[in-house]
DNA sequence: TCCGTAAATGTAAGCGCTTAGATTGATGTA
DNA sequence: TACATCAATCTAAGCGCTTACATTTACGGA
């Protein structure tokens, strides 16, 4: 009446403690302690069917075997692989060290957000980059076999490709447009946030002749940044923006906007300086420092996000804090939602930001205030009641 | 002469898009196209046995059906599960914003080298932190049952248990003692690096009096640096160790040591503060700063690690290089080696350092002069050679 | 026309696990 | 003593893939 025992194991001799050779198995567990596989697996799962003694000398036998269950097994016969995937933008091929590090910091705040919900989920996260300007597209698809939901930051994929990936798994985009169709989307609540920080700047310090600098056309927040913006202007008369400089995001192309603005006649200058982010901020603070242009006494200078660096520069950095790692929270618990659930509609989520006041905005040094913005009543966005 | 078609797949009548149902499979695929799963896997890998006409049949249907394998099954069945695992320890319990998102630079940067070498293969990283206080190891256990290797952060894993986890699975330490015997070691010369830094220190700037901010002890880089501390005071004759702060690499544990230092009257203080890490080292700085000491002019301060923050302070860190990046992939790389060949001896690779002099050293401001420190030959490290 | 050979394709046996359903054994009851 | 009843355990059928080996097909030469 022996247990089943398919694979021979090949032991050698010493079964004793065994280290190298092909991996410990169930069957190897169920055969030395003389039970079936099934029993083991209860027993691995502390499911209560089993007794007492016979519970002992299988856990017995998988402390001394050095027991662990096989990832990949489990995935395919739960069907479920208990992985989410989370796919960063990486704004630069060129790896200059200060300048990456800093583009990145957003999505390592947005990853610890992820890790920390999906900690107690007892499920793990693959992370992958992908360059913005050429999104390796063949590895995102292999990619989504290997997890059960996926994460996106928002922007470089293609939104045809995601709406693909979309009909086969979950997915929820972190950072996106408002208007996405094909999946969820958490994002923090750019409009209000960056409307605040330009009202601040206008009405608190009455700046009149803003610039801005932009953000890459692809990615949808700096897109919301940027219209409210316009709509601030648009209703304080005697403001207007004086130019606008074309970035992508990172500290260099903030530098190329400050020479830019260094190159002009000081009279044809703006009084303050939009940025699309806090990296691209920090550039033009650089390069007005390196051109000798006070900030904020000529031009004032504000960011966005609130990435640490920001705090520790002279003028220190005047931006919108957007909860990054929140962003990765929500976005992961989205994700999950929908993993157990299907069916669910797609929503979207906005996070409200904070107005974070330093100086370079104008305010006395020192400063440090952070004002919640408040979140108006976005278009109608579903944010799932409980109609089906 | 049908093919075989296990799961009836409950086709919804419309078998033109589907999205829903159960996810498209090899065997589906095969249907279709009128050929066995074999060939469909054939030419899922672009195997050269089949027929142009035949691929291009199959193409369309993977295509058409939007097919893409499964990972779980194709690691049970490939017996690789082409993903390694990074775990990366989480410094404190409490998420302070700032403090933390500093602590945690060293692994964000490490994770993007062991990414981009990682992606060249075709394989995957799952990522994990683990808190400092509480490691749990359940969950690393459960862990390695998912991955092909694993990659740690040095220092709160027990190396019992990683010794335990290291006879089913190669692993490699980062950042790790040099004594590690277990697992392979990829780590800075912390030794020659932080040697380098208190010379200059004795030496360029003549500092006799030296305070030192301690990292914590499970931490065996920390402990390096402290160890050539040691070797440099001993061989300069009149300097001297004038006090020692058992830190924890945290920002707040540097406020403390500073605290500690400004309590002292003013002619007892030390002329030089060489801290276990940059964030210590940050610390230190803001306490002074508060504090009314002048840096470097009555107190020098220098950290450890070049974390990016640091060249934003006034006065600039002086500091030693860590080669963070380089860490994460020649770490992924040795694992890699691991992975295909296991009888491989466990070696231990030591990374250059680079001083990095600016400010706070006492060099004057504006300064920023790398240098590379010149590797010693160590204590007899097998570095592999071709011997067996 | 027949056959050997090589190319193309198919068959089926796992990979290590979960779990529904079958079996066994103990216990209590009539 | 015979028989439900329920707890403990086992049996076996997948999960979706890879791949060794078997089979079929297509061709060129005898």
């Amino acid at each position: 009446m022996k247990t089943q025992q398919p694979p021979p194991a090949a032991d050698d001799g010493a079964s004793e403690d065994r280290d190298t050779g092909s991996p410990v198995t169930l069957y190897d567990v169920a055969r030395l302690a003389k039970v079936s596989i099934a029993t083991v697996s209860r027993v691995v799962h502390g499911q209560d069917l089993v007794r007492d003694s016979t519970r002992a000398r299988v856990l017995e036998v998988i402390e001394q075997l050095g027991y662990v269950p096989d990832g990949a097994a489990q995935s395919l016969s739960r069907r479920r692989k208990d992985v989410i995937g989370l796919v960063c933008v990486e704004t630069r091929a060129k790896m200059q060290y200060d300048v990456e590090s800093m583009a990145l910091l957003f999505y390592d705040e947005v990853l610890r957000g992820v890790e920390s919900l999906i900690r107690t989920e007892h499920k793990s996260v693959l992370i992958t980059y992908v360059q913005d300007t050429a999104p390796d597209l063949p590895r995102l698809l292999s990619l989504s076999g290997k997890v059960d939901g996926l994460l996106f930051g928002e922007g470089v994929v293609p939104s045809s490709f995601i709406a693909r990936l979309a009909k086969r798994l979950p997915i929820v985009i972190i950072a996106g447009s408002p208007g996405e169709r094909a999946a969820d989307v958490v994002t923090a609540d750019n409009r209000s946030g960056s409307a605040a920080l330009v009202t601040h700047l206008v009405e608190d310090h009455g700046r009149r002749r803003l610039y801005q600098v932009k953000g890459p056309p692809t990615a949808p927040d700096a897109e919301e940044r940027s219209l409210a913006l316009a709509q601030v202007l648009d209703s304080h008369p005697g403001c207007q923006l004086v130019g606008t400089f074309h970035g992508s995001f990172g500290v260099q192309s903030g530098e190329e906007a400050g020479e830019t603005l260094l190159a002009m006649p000081a009279d044809a200058r703006p009084d303050a300086v939009v940025c699309a982010n806090d990296q691209s901020a920090i550039g033009v603070l650089q390069a007005f420092a390196r051109g000798g242009v006070r900030v904020p006494e000529d031009v004032a200078v504000v960011g966005f996000d609130d990435i640490f660096p920001g705090s520790l520069f002279r003028p220190a950095l005047t931006t919108v804090h957007q909860p990054m790692r929140m962003l990765g929270e929500r976005a992961c618990a989205r994700l999950l939602d929908r993993i157990s659930d299907p069916t669910l509609q797609p929503s979207i989520e906005l996070l409200p930001t904070e107005l974070v006041i330093r100086s370079s905005c104008g305010c006395p040094p020192g400063t440090e205030i952070r004002r919640a913005v408040a979140e108006p009543a976005p278009e109608p966005a579903a944010t799932d009641p409980a109609a089906s």
